[in-house]
DNA sequence: AATGAATGAGGCTTCATTCAT
DNA sequence: CATGAATGAAGCCTCATTCAT
């Protein structure tokens, strides 16, 4: 119990120093002054520094997937299995926002070297969501045109750039409630007041000449753009 | 027309490798290559490695953003307003994959670098779309307590990862359009099928549970956290 | 004795790569190379190359300074004094020509970088000599009209341009001792025989007519220069 | 005349930068920009960088070196050459303190390079100074044992640190008179006073007792010295 | 002759990794 | 296992020099 093992005081170590300079600004002396090792420790333990922020992604975001995942089999509704999908993720950012920033940060930086590789966990995290989706879409209570490939990333966006808003704290500081509930409430129901009643049919008419008249644009501006194009 | 200004041929040269390479891993001799120009070049035209990449986002955010805001003055509608800078934004990813990448990488990683120094640019078009809100919401037509400050982060965040989608296509291609829609759509009306009549209150009776309970399971887990919370 | 401090060993491959090529001449791998480390090695101990020119002065400078200042502690007469001083430095730079080298040439070729920084111990030095002539004057051994802070600059100027004879040896070589001699010699009792008893009031005559007539000449001289100056 | 000749532009131009910056840390484009002609106009009239260093010296000490030259050859007697000498040289130095410092410095950290090469001029110029002894030393005028090679060394490296103390300014400033007074006189008389009469003769016996003392003690610092070196 | 944009060799410096203790 | 001094490969950047205009 004293003794903490040392692998995990070095993965402790590296997310915080990695979510404060960034991977590649990151030294490795950095991590072994924080996890008070020394320097050649961390190659006891890690093959290169790259090892270590792999082991981060493994280790981590495989904790918090095998958390919602073991949630999520209590669980029916798509809804509420989305209200757990997002109160886990947004729990573990606040919980320690450090792996926030690495996730958010060395996930995308280091995408393009890890791809097919090992972030497989991180791909199984997402599908999640798709999951979900595809459930509620056959329990007839999500919208059938939701393509729940796109949807998922566009929730995961969501969610994850919204953690800088209490990470970077840019604007102003908001609690995890707050949060879970603007991204459920936006993403479940939309921005737009709903009009219930007779209204609703309003609405969607204008919804849909909005968008039919998004793709007139859209075809026209596409052929606007082939002569704008730079080669 | 043959004599193409250097400057230019840098900047894009540096997109296109900032793109694959990243930009810790990208060298200027890597730029210099594909510019085709010496390395030393590169340095009369910019102060260094990291004002390239400043460049960029100035230029480059600074044409899209310039585009968008020009387009916006001519329209009062926020839904309208939404779909253009979401259609602007999309199709100017569309037009330089690179660029999204560049954007969605190196914005987020340089971040800390940057703060508040030169990309104040970024952040007025990400303030675009808390502006077209507070219209929505001033004109009764978006929901009060959506707060303009976090919905333009999950927006954007949103935005952002969905552009991978055709980028690094990891799962399927889609059209501009029908990401466009995608995003729209999710954002405007939710994922919900919308039970006009009277189950829209029975709808919102469950949402209203669901986030009391949620804030209850909240409470719950933060106490939970306690006992697991890592020192 | 068989491991030598690193320090000292960068330092002494400096002092001689310094020397034979120029602080700017000279390049880091060669000081590596002579002392037998890594390029990389000299950075765990010198912040950067101006730092290892600058730690030369410092120590070596300080050598020199400590064991000059405590041999004239247990001094009085102001023209031992001198001698010591003399010995002391022509010593020095017999014994390490290099350093007199470096000394000689990057004192003041860096001179405008140092300044008022970290040299303080080359100025204190200086002093020393303007300090002995103070108290030769207040002994009433040293003529009043030397004024000590030129004086300190035309005898160590003397010093240190003399040690080149015999580093550079352009024309002959000679003993310190001679040098020292010479030195000493010229600057106590200076060029001229004097031709005591009764001729001594005629050589000061002859001088001060000398003297005299130099600063018509210098008006003169002056008047010329002010149709030579070019604007 | 209102053509200025380009060649004499960048010289001017060059002496102004070298004796700011040094002539390593000098920039060719300082000097194009100081003389106010382009880069690689420099290249039309000197071969490279060091050149024009080269032809400073030739030049500018050259005009010394004449001027001087010219003028002894109206004098027959030692001390008003060397009044001459010195006050020629303090004068030019005066004129063109940007001069003083590029010969100060440059004539040093240069001549490992320069060395038999093209500084003749600079060692003739040195040597009217030995020459100048030599003919005192013929008169009966000066002392016999002065070695006039190592004398012009101590007396130029007196006079070019001393111009340091007008150029860089130390202390204070001291006009060019007291300047030369004060070399002259220290270097043709010396700094002690002289006791005539009697007392000549046991300063005499001091000093060469002094001496012998100095001989035996560099014996014996000598021999302490084999064992305090470092090999 | 004059220009100054372009070149590219080469230096200083960093830092991941090794290895003798 | 642990250490941390030492390594040396490699990158950013400078700037003397060139050459097309």
């Amino acid at each position: 119990m004293t003794v903490v093992n040392k692998h995990t005081k070095i993965i402790s170590a590296a997310i915080k120093v990695f979510a404060k300079k960034g991977f590649f600004t990151a030294r490795i002396s950095d991590i072994a002054k924080e996890a008070k090792v020394a320097d050649g420790t961390i190659y006891i333990y890690f093959n290169n520094k790259y090892d270590i922020l792999l082991s981060i992604f493994e280790e981590e975001i495989g904790k918090i997937f095998d958390k919602t995942q073991k949630l999520l089999l209590e669980e029916e509704d798509p809804c509420r299995m989305l209200e757990i999908y997002t109160r886990q993720y947004l729990q573990a950012m606040k919980k320690n926002k450090n792996l926030g920033e690495v996730i958010h940060i060395e996930l995308r930086q280091t995408n393009r070297l890890i791809k097919d590789y090992r972030n497989n966990k991180f791909c199984a995290y997402l599908n999640i969501i798709a999951d979900i989706i595809r459930k509620g879409q056959s329990q007839k209570i999500y919208r059938p045109d939701i393509i729940p490939d796109v949807a998922k990333r566009i929730y995961f966006g969501a969610l994850d750039e919204v953690t800088r808003v209490w990470n970077i704290s840019l604007e102003t500081h908001y609690t995890v409630d707050e949060i879970t509930y603007q991204t459920l409430t936006l993403f479940r129901q939309g921005i737009k007041i709903k009009q219930e009643k007779k209204s609703g049919n309003i609405s969607k008419v204008i919804t849909d000449n909005s968008l039919e008249e998004c793709r007139r644009i859209d075809i026209l501006s596409e052929n606007q753009n082939i002569s704008e194009e730079q080669s």
